[in-house]
DNA sequence: GTGATAGTTTTCGAAGTATCGAACTGTAAG
DNA sequence: CTTACAGTTCGATACTTCGAAAACTATCAC
């Protein structure tokens, strides 16, 4: 694999690190698999997303910015919130990379 | 997901999350693959693992370790030298954290 | 025993990260 | 225009990580 394709793995296993972060994507992880039900992907509020954890707004602002710079979420202003989905792209090239006949 | 679940993935993809690290583990998983065909599990010396990557024992030494705590990849001493081979169960468990109908 | 090989442990400095509080920038509502 | 809301940027602090050098351990060959 060229160095490139490594390091930007390497750069989307670095954003998924910190449990924090990690609950992050995976709470917006769970809701697109329940808004696929409803047959649309599924965009979510910061708010919604943190789901008790204790976190001060900076960090949270933070968190997401590392996320969305790894390519593993997509983010759009909308109004005063700020909506997060999950980027197909980005997921696909991480199972890609773990897949083996193994 | 329980609490203790997010801290041991998280655990993994930091254990990934370098790409020096991350390159030692994706060549042992392609040595896995081509071993298979063989139909075994396969299991390599650190030499070869390190597939041109420029770093001291050392540091070799601490990703390995870093990658078996994580529960990535398993060790065992054969003589001189360390084997080394993925562990199965750590690769599924990442997998399915990855893994949604989206 | 000696020497060589393969990996480990300790320790260090440079660089990076997580979190926060305070101050700031939109945006919507009144 | 003023206030409130949602998120961002900045700066500080405490902590972690990467990689190396030096010294160490374990194993094999002689």
């Amino acid at each position: 694999m060229p160095k490139d394709d490594v390091d930007r793995l390497a750069r989307m296993f670095k954003a998924l690190s910190n449990p924090n972060r990690l609950r992050l994507f995976l709470n917006l992880l769970e809701e697109s698999k329940l808004d696929l039900a409803k047959g649309r992907i599924h965009d979510c509020f910061l708010v919604k997303l943190l789901g008790g954890l204790e976190l001060g707004a900076p960090t949270v602002s933070h968190h997401v910015k590392e996320l969305a710079d790894a390519g593993l979420i997509h983010t759009q202003r909308e109004g005063k919130q700020l909506i997060c989905s999950v980027d197909p792209e980005g997921l696909a090239e991480l199972r890609a990379a773990l897949t083996t006949t193994f």
